[in-house]
DNA sequence: TGTTAGCACTCAAACGCATAGAGTGCTAAC
DNA sequence: GTTAGCACTCTATGCGTTTGAGTGCTAACA
């Protein structure tokens, strides 16, 4: 069956009826727009088909058609290639100021930047929004400082290109004398300064413990911590914002899905997995729609989750997921996203000179 | 009206029978109990009395009673003052051993901590739980630490007693020697260590802005962020835990009450609120019921909320809060606070020496 | 004087049933 | 290819009835 483009524009009249209502929309509704004259008896014959072509179902007979995820798919398909969107754009720019204006205050800590970012996405889509802290596998390391904190405790302040900071007490028992904790840290920072995890393998430490002689144990805690400095799951903090804007959909106002899906938000397991793997190669404006089914956490799969992933210059980069009900504003939800990107993309190059 | 022991003993009953229940409970249902063992009617007189008294309501004609907030009040200081509780701590033993483990593990950092009990006492009590992490304001500076980061950029480690540990990114433009850096840092651990944010007074400022000569301007942004460090707004993180423990409780089964609950949950925002003012004098097993009505916080105005006030040593102190229907198993809850209590009290008073 | 049996009464929740209305598919005519 | 007409389906809504839990009151009993 081939999808003229009567069939399309009816298509598209019923996700965006579906959009506004969130209730099946009929034949009837359909026949008295504008650009669709046809009777309803018309409109039916092309729902039937649509019907046929799995874009659209209905709940029950004698209910309205509603559009399956088959048929978002191809409503955002279209929506993602289009330049529409680009075009669009201006449509969004009220978000987007926003945001600079938020971005613009100093934010010595991107973590709270990001929280707030956050909040001011669920506030303008009105849908759940998340936000993965920077991710920086690919990262390298600046420096390390340690200073003595007495009580044998030793702090290990470990910074990363990016200006990740990580702060690390360690407690090795006895007090260690400044002179001898400069040379170690000369040692630390002589061998490993400038290097990825990835590069620091055994000869690298087998020098540093050398060199730390007596203190070979304190040098193999504080590479641990830099292992720990680089390692995902701790440098993934998830932030999310608008968790209670899924109430206003009633479609998803059953008390053991929403439970189910505010568990997840709250206790921030499977968010991970919800926005998906950052893609190494870091392609520029990497939107993803996942809808309904294809969400792979099992409790959003009542829902929509649209991503996008933000660069912070030196191949740090992070994910922001937009959480939805299936009959989201995608249009809306691409473009906020797109605005937002570009925004961000501005303001991480400068600081970085 | 007296309120004698039999009115005490079905005053009981019903509070036990309805936190099991959730309904309204009837004559019949506590005439069968085997220390109650009056005729319906008898215990109808008692229950008219009851009522009078303004401990128990019906919701309707023809429903049974259900405990107001006065008679929860009773019930729970008669709880608070009485030594059961400490007597049947055993019965919080399970979730104590459990915390135990928990603590036992390596936690350099106090946040995960607070947020792994957040969550063991959620799991516990199947109630939602927030906690405030450590509130710092009688604190002193144990000492800075600058590193410069390249870019202009300088790295401000303070560290307070306690071993709360803040990192600051000075943006100062242009870059500034190591000696000179070395100087400043020296100047600031000099006049500073050991006192308290109130004691950074106007004089020593001066000193240090005279001291820095030319960078007067940079060691004023290490000031600030001095203060930064003190700061209550900064150092209160909260977390929470359970959030969706409320689902199971039909009395809250309202979306517009979960909606506001879950909000100011997730926005985190007036929880210090809902926590209360950490008293100063820092009474040992400060153990606070507020009971519907009695919650500071408008969306929680149907739950009751549990607080508890847990000290980290040097007057460092923070909150933990149980928030649950009103018909909250009080005693179970005051127990396992008092025992999360006094496990806290043990680990942290060890490392400080 | 405290306790109890009996009884009429109340009210929320559950149930059954009829109705309305939205929407469909199909057929036949234009 | 389009449309009017019609029978049909199914959900949602409203309404009256029934059920049952629980009460308050009165009168009798110990």
């Amino acid at each position: 069956m081939e999808l003229d483009d009567r069939k399309r524009k009816i298509l598209l009249a019923i996700i965006q009826n579906y959009q506004d209502t969130g209730e099946p929309v009929g034949s009837r509704t359909i026949s008295k727009m504008d650009d669709l004259n046809y009777s309803p008896a018309t409109i039916r014959n092309e729902m039937a088909d649509l019907e046929e072509m799995g874009l659209i179902v209905q709940p029950h007979t004698s209910a309205g058609r509603v559009p399956t995820d088959k048929g978002y798919r191809l409503y955002v398909d279209h929506l993602l290639t289009s330049d529409e969107t680009a075009l669009a754009t201006n449509g969004a720019q009220h978000p987007a100021t926003h945001m600079e204006q938020l971005l613009s205050k100093r934010m010595d800590r991107v973590e709270e930047m990001l929280m707030r970012m956050a909040q001011v996405l669920a506030a303008n889509t009105q849908y759940t929004t998340m936000v993965t802290g920077p991710h920086y596998k690919q990262n390298k390391l600046k420096f390390i400082q340690l200073s003595a904190m007495g009580g044998g405790k030793i702090l290990a302040v470990i910074v990363l290109n990016g200006n990740i900071v990580k702060n690390n007490i360690l407690d090795i028992g006895a007090d260690v004398d400044q002179e001898t904790l400069s040379r170690l840290n000369f040692s630390l920072n002589n061998n490993l300064n400038g290097l990825s995890v990835e590069e620091i393998n055994l000869p690298l430490i087998t020098k540093v413990k050398e060199e730390a002689g007596e203190y070979a144990d304190v040098a193999m805690r504080i590479l641990d911590a830099v292992a720990g400095a680089f390692d995902k799951e701790d440098s993934m903090p998830v932030y999310t914002s608008g968790a209670t804007n899924i109430f206003k959909y009633p479609e998803l106002a059953d008390n053991e899905k929403i439970s189910n899906l505010i568990d997840v938000l709250e206790e921030k397991k499977e968010l991970g997995t919800a926005l998906g793997v950052v893609s190494p190669d870091g392609s520029k404006q990497d939107i993803q729609v996942y809808i309904g089914d294809e969400v792979p956490v099992e409790s959003m799969k009542d829902c929509s989750v649209v991503t996008a992933t933000y660069q912070m210059g030196e191949g740090v980069q992070g994910k922001i997921g937009i959480i939805g009900p299936r009959r989201m504003d995608y249009q809306k939800v691409v473009e906020t996203l797109k605005a937002t990107m570009s925004q961000l993309d501005g303001i991480f190059k400068k600081p970085e000179e």
